[in-house]
DNA sequence: ACGTAATTTATAATGATTCTAAATTAGTGT
DNA sequence: ACACTAATTTAGAATCATTATAAATTACGT
């Protein structure tokens, strides 16, 4: 049993057509063992350099954005001058590196528990996150 | 002792020239009790409708960043969507209300201590900030 | 293989932000 | 008050990320 197969399964219980470009970029996206937080320009470059077939910008926006649509998705905001997606769609929060950039799984158990002692009349709470800005010691 | 004189003052000892713009747009950010989050399209609009002067788009820009590089600003991202300013430089934390797209303060009071139970190797944390979305009940 | 709808693609359009360079204004000295 | 200079404002152009368009290609049922 091929990944590509396999791969081509996953994307077709989406809705989504196995495409040539959607299987490889769902391969680099979730053929791997940790997380993978990710630009669209990330996402660009490393399909430059690994892949032979060249795939256009508007198919990664599209298929980006039809996994984020499915859920399989995340995106995060951290700054203005980025958006970055996460393959983590769990309950979680992160680390942000202000040196590299880049951002870090923080596991939903690595933090404490989150106490907000203020309510808005009428309103709900429908998510907790925490962005744990780190920076290079001294 | 009138208040524009005040601003001028501000604005004079944070190396900025006390201009009508900057004024203006001193004023209305800084003269109330409350905490201001706002788009630069909010204040464009704002202005537009409360000040007889006309303020350029550049000029909103201009100031917004001057204000930002001083410290007398922060800047907010919340979803790749639009990028938000805040009066309330503390440390302090945020309610995003998904159904109006607005921000409420959280005070570092109103949110019990965090425990972050990872640490990254060579990395000290700067900030810690909690984002904290609610939805109207029901 | 054929037909058709889904997808990809190059390219154009959009929208927010930044840049540019000319016009205006604020502060200084006379 | 007037003149000078540097800071600031401004309209408009440039940039950059993202989205839209519409023609070419591909996937897939028949
Ligand atoms: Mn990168
Ligand atoms: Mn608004
Ligand atoms: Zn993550
Ligand atoms: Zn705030």
């Amino acid at each position: 049993m091929s990944n590509i197969h396999i791969f081509a399964e996953k994307l077709r219980s989406l809705g989504l057509r196995p495409t040539q470009q959607r299987i490889i970029i769902y391969s680099l996206l979730f053929d791997r063992k940790d997380t993978f937080h990710f630009t669209i320009d990330d996402l660009q470059n490393i399909l430059k350099n690994t892949s032979t077939k060249k795939i256009s910008l508007a198919t990664i926006y599209n298929t980006i954005h039809s996994l984020k649509d499915k859920g399989y998705l995340k995106e995060i905001s951290i700054n203005s001058e980025k958006t970055y997606f996460d393959t983590n769609i769990s309950k979680h929060h992160h680390f942000f590196d202000e040196s590299k950039r880049e951002l870090i799984d923080l596991n939903d158990k690595d933090v404490g528990k989150i106490k907000i002692k203020k309510a808005v009349p009428g309103k709900k709470i429908t998510s907790i996150e925490v962005l744990v800005k780190i920076a290079n010691n001294n």
